[in-house]
RNA sequence: GCCGGGAUGGCGGAACUGGCAGACGCAGCGGACUCAAAAUCCGCCGGUACUUGGUACCUUGGGGGUUCGACUCCCCCUCCCGGCACCA
């Protein structure tokens, strides 16, 4: 054995080389597909840990790095905690861009986008990542995209699928509708710079607004997600409290009836109504303008400019401006004849698209009711008035007041007026307590060709019709001509386009929409779960063992399109009796964006770091390791090339440290004698270390994830490790043992390449995945003797070393017989000693 | 305007519940090894002042406060990032 160790010596300087070895495992890893497979059925804890697919773009970029490298570390943590995890990995593969490589490569968009799967899976594997391949998922395949049809019908049935005429958002680049969700800053979701325009088109639509209510309570269930994403559902869905009035058109009515129903969150304030204003494209207002050229000519002037500003993205800016139609409503609850207006600041898309104006208490109507000259009336005496309000000056819109000059309700506070005035109209039929959401219907028909078919026909005869379930999916077509014009390429394929309807056997043609997106990756989640049935789209008995999924990692751009999207699905689909969970993510986590310089990486500012320029430098595991190590998972990482340096060496001073003494390792391993006799003082303090080192690293993945501080914990202890380097076979063995075993095991969820290079050099014939995670022994863990600080008043001025378990009096003693501290306090009074147990010692001083 | 999040050395970041500010890493400086370089190993490394060791003072975006003690809590302000916004 000395020999031996003489031996190991010479390789001191022995090259750490991760190629060598990363190549070697990746070959053993392909060659066992049943590595990372989840079991159907185990007495083992489920977990499901889950990152968001990807789109197949090419390649994968840092942040997808980052992201995968998160869940991969967790799965890995994961199973050698003894888990049955499930860990997938599938493509969001329908989408533009393979039609925009089709338009300019000429490569049809399914042979590019299957380049690119074979591409990033490559990369994937070669990263080390540990998914379940088994049920990879696909989505522009028809066995999955045959579901997203199978969906579409059963919300059909259940009328949550609907077509109707609308204004709706069309990105000029894209050549397609885009959802509400897709719209940033009035531009298109994918052309940041390329603003929204307004088109009038008939499209099919899903009622997420019948869900407004249960998403936005639901977010309470969601303990675990982040804050801000909450926050960001919760004013998305934007609900608002509130009351409908109905105000009586004065004369004659015309098509669009007698009725003016306005919305409002404020309807103590209605005896001071003085008019009643219509947004521009309000059904009414055409009845009001017939036969009056300057008003036709003014209101449609005024939804040019609504519609350029919504395009622009800055309605709220405009200017506000109305016009008196010269036709009157009565107020319900006084009888009064208030003019009515068209003005340009209302919403046809918010509430009823009609308000009551009160200028008296509230800011824009006070604002116009000045520029117009109409009378201002006050109904509202706020409580705490420091001075007298004159409401001829301002608006006064707090809700801590009573109710004043409004009949029968003067005197109540404003609360109240407002409960019992939305009874009182309820009661006389003319109005009702309401709530109004922000949410929208999702528009989710595209006039694209690389998605799924919307599965309906439309026959002369039976009108809309479905296609029936047996005769899915239908199939999208190859070789179809793509341009970014004329429509749906789909709309230019005959064999597609015609048909016959299933229920009178006539001529019928095929919608030629296709789905948004969006639809594929709102329950790709369910099918990992059961990837490869054929029958349906999954088995409810497999959702309820799996689900909900109990971490999901991803970035915050998701944080209301897709995760909304995904919880009315579910919801959804868990009133159709297919799933039980109410919501399909238990926690969520949502990681940083990977920059460079301060800024995003992006091939025009030419800052991009490639995953396979990292992987040729530095290894797979370097990558990975740095990408957790340069900043808190949840906060942006600013890359930079030269910390990638310092990972690597870090893995060198662990590659070299377990080569040298392996052999040791291998020796005590043999003849292990269970526990170790007292230990010198050096080896004791390695031991402590390496528990306490456990102990951060195993509390981190319970809790926080700064996975950061875990792998700073780590270099820590391999850092002591050189430092006691030269006695450590005089050490006892069996610690040594304990040591690099441990420490390896550490790695594992972190850096699996060099934890099973290691492993298998310490002589562990066993799966390092499935090798258990080290525990650590508090006793083992806790320190002999602390420091102290001493402070005088506040401040640092000695330190003292006490046994841990010291009581005050000690302490406050040793504080006190300490030189530093008697010169510093000589020729004054100690007025307060203040303990901190375990943590400091501070002295009051006169 | 409203709602979140953030600002700490030359840089990325640490300090978890009010208790040693700057862990760990990068960059930099010095040393060992080497004919030399790379690699590796060891040491130093917030600022200012003074006689080196050392000591004192300053320092967590700015200003005030609470406290024996504040990166951490409270009030005011500046800047940066994200979301929402004529939402009635």
């Amino acid at each position: 054995m000395p020999q031996e160790t003489q031996a190991n010596k010479t390789t001191r300087d022995e090259r750490f080389d991760p190629h060598s070895f990363e190549t070697k495992w990746y070959e053993r890893w392909q060659q066992d597909p049943s590595l990372y497979r989840a079991e159907p059925t185990s007495t083992k804890p489920k977990y499901y840990v889950l990152e968001m697919l990807p789109y197949p773009s090419g390649a994968l970029h840092m942040g997808h790095v980052r992201n995968y490298a998160i869940g991969d570390a967790l799965a890995r943590y994961m199973w050698m905690n003894g888990y049955n995890v499930l860990h997938p990995m599938g493509w969001d593969s329908f989408g533009l861009p393979a039609e925009n490589a089709a338009i300019s490569n000429n490569t049809p968009p399914r042979e590019w986008t299957l380049r690119n799967i074979a591409n990033m899976k490559a990369q994937m594997k070669r990263l080390g990542f540990a998914y379940d391949w088994s049920r990879e998922v696909t989505t522009c395949f028809p066995e999955y995209y045959r579901w997203n049809q199978w969906f579409f019908l059963k919300m059909y049935e259940r009328g949550l699928a609907y077509r109707k005429k609308s204004r709706v958002n069309w990105c000029p680049k894209c050549a397609t509708v885009l959802a509400n969700e897709q719209v940033v800053d009035g531009c298109c979701w994918r052309h940041e710079d390329t603003p929204v325009e307004q088109r009038e088109l008939e499209q099919w639509f899903l009622r997420t607004t019948n869900y407004s209510e249960e998403l936005l309570r639901d977010l309470d269930k969601l303990p675990n997600w982040p804050e801000r994403v909450v926050t960001m559902q919760r004013n998305w869905i934007g609900r608002s409290e509130g009351a409908l009035v109905d105000f009586k058109l004065e004369g004659p009515a015309g098509p669009a009836g007698s009725t003016i129903t306005v919305f409002t969150t404020r309807v103590d304030t209605i005896y001071g109504a003085t008019s009643v204003q219509l947004a521009p494209e309000h059904p009414l207002v055409a009845d009001l303008a017939a036969g009056n050229a300057d008003l036709s000519a003014k209101v449609s002037q005024m939804m040019a400019e609504q519609r350029k500003a919504k395009e622009v993205g800055d309605i709220g800016e405009i200017e506000k401006h109305g016009v008196d139609t010269g036709r009157f409503a009565i107020n319900p609850y006084n009888g009064e004849k208030v003019p009515i207006w068209v003005a340009n600041y209302i919403l046809m898309d918010y509430g009823t698209g009609a308000i009551m104006s009160v200028p008296a208490h509230d800011e824009r109507d006070h604002e116009f009711a000045k520029k117009y000259g109409l009378p201002i009336q006050q109904v509202n005496q706020p409580r705490a008035a420091s001075e007298p309000v004159d409401v001829q000056k301002a608006a006064v819109t707090t809700t801590d007041g009573v109710v004043i000059n409004s009949g029968p309700f003067t005197g109540l506070s404003c609360e109240e007026a407002i409960t019992r005035m939305a009874e009182y109209a309820e009661t006389y039929g003319f109005g009702k307590p309401t709530v109004t959401y922000r949410l929208k219907d999702w528009g989710v028909s595209r006039q694209r060709y690389w998605g799924t078919p919307i599965p309906m026909l439309y026959c002369e005869k039976d009108g809309i019709v479905p296609v029936p379930e047996k005769d899915l999916p239908v199939i999208l077509p190859d070789n179809v001509e793509i341009t970014l014009s004329g429509g749906s390429p789909l709309a230019r394929v005959p064999e597609f386009l015609n048909t016959t309807c299933p229920k009178c056997g006539g001529p019928a043609r095929r919608e030629t929409d296709t789905m948004d997106t969006f639809v594929d990756s709102s329950w790709y989640f369910y099918r990992y779960a059961d990837a490869r049935n054929d029958r349906a789209p999954f088995e409810s008995k497999i959702i309820g063992y799996w689900f909900p999924i109990d971490q999901y990692i991803g970035g915050v751009e998701h944080a209301i399109l897709h995760l909304i999207y995904s919880r009315f699905w579910t919801k959804v689909m868990r009133d159709m009796g297919l799933v039980q969970n109410d919501e399909p993510v238990q926690r969520l986590f949502t990681q940083g964006m990977v920059i460079k310089d301060g800024a995003k990486m992006s091939k025009s500012l030419g800052n991009v770091v490639t995953p396979d320029e990292m992987i040729a430098r530095y290894g797979a595991d370097a990558a990975r390791l740095y990408s957790l190590f340069a900043a808190p998972p949840d906060r942006d990482l600013d890359w930079q090339d030269t910390g990638i340096e310092g990972i690597q060496r870090f893995l060198g001073r662990v590659y070299r440290f377990v080569a040298r003494h392996a052999s040791a390792t291998r020796v005590a391993a043999s003849h292990e004698t269970g526990q170790a006799p007292s230990l010198p003082p050096e080896a004791r303090a390695i031991q402590r270390k390496l528990h306490q080192t456990i102990k951060r690293v195993s509390d981190d993945f319970q809790g926080r994830w700064h996975f950061n501080t875990c792998i700073a914990a780590i270099m820590e202890l391999v850092n002591e490790l050189y430092a006691v380097e030269d006695k450590i076979d005089t050490m006892a063995g069996p610690l040594l043992a304990e040591v690099q075993r441990d420490l390896v095991l550490l790695l594992a969820p972190f850096a699996p390449y060099l934890a099973h290079e290691l492993w298998e050099m310490l002589g562990e014939g066993e799966n390092l995945l499935r090798a258990p995670w080290p525990k650590y022994d508090p006793a083992l863990a806790k320190e002999e003797e602390i420091e102290i600080p001493v402070q005088i008043n506040g401040k640092l001025r000695s330190r003292i070393v006490v046994p841990a378990d010291s009581d005050h009096t000690f302490v406050r003693e040793r504080a006190l017989a300490d030189e530093k501290v008697k010169a510093a306090i000589a020729g004054k009074q100690v007025v307060r000693v203040i303990p901190v147990p375990g943590k400091l010692i501070n002295i009051v001083v006169k």
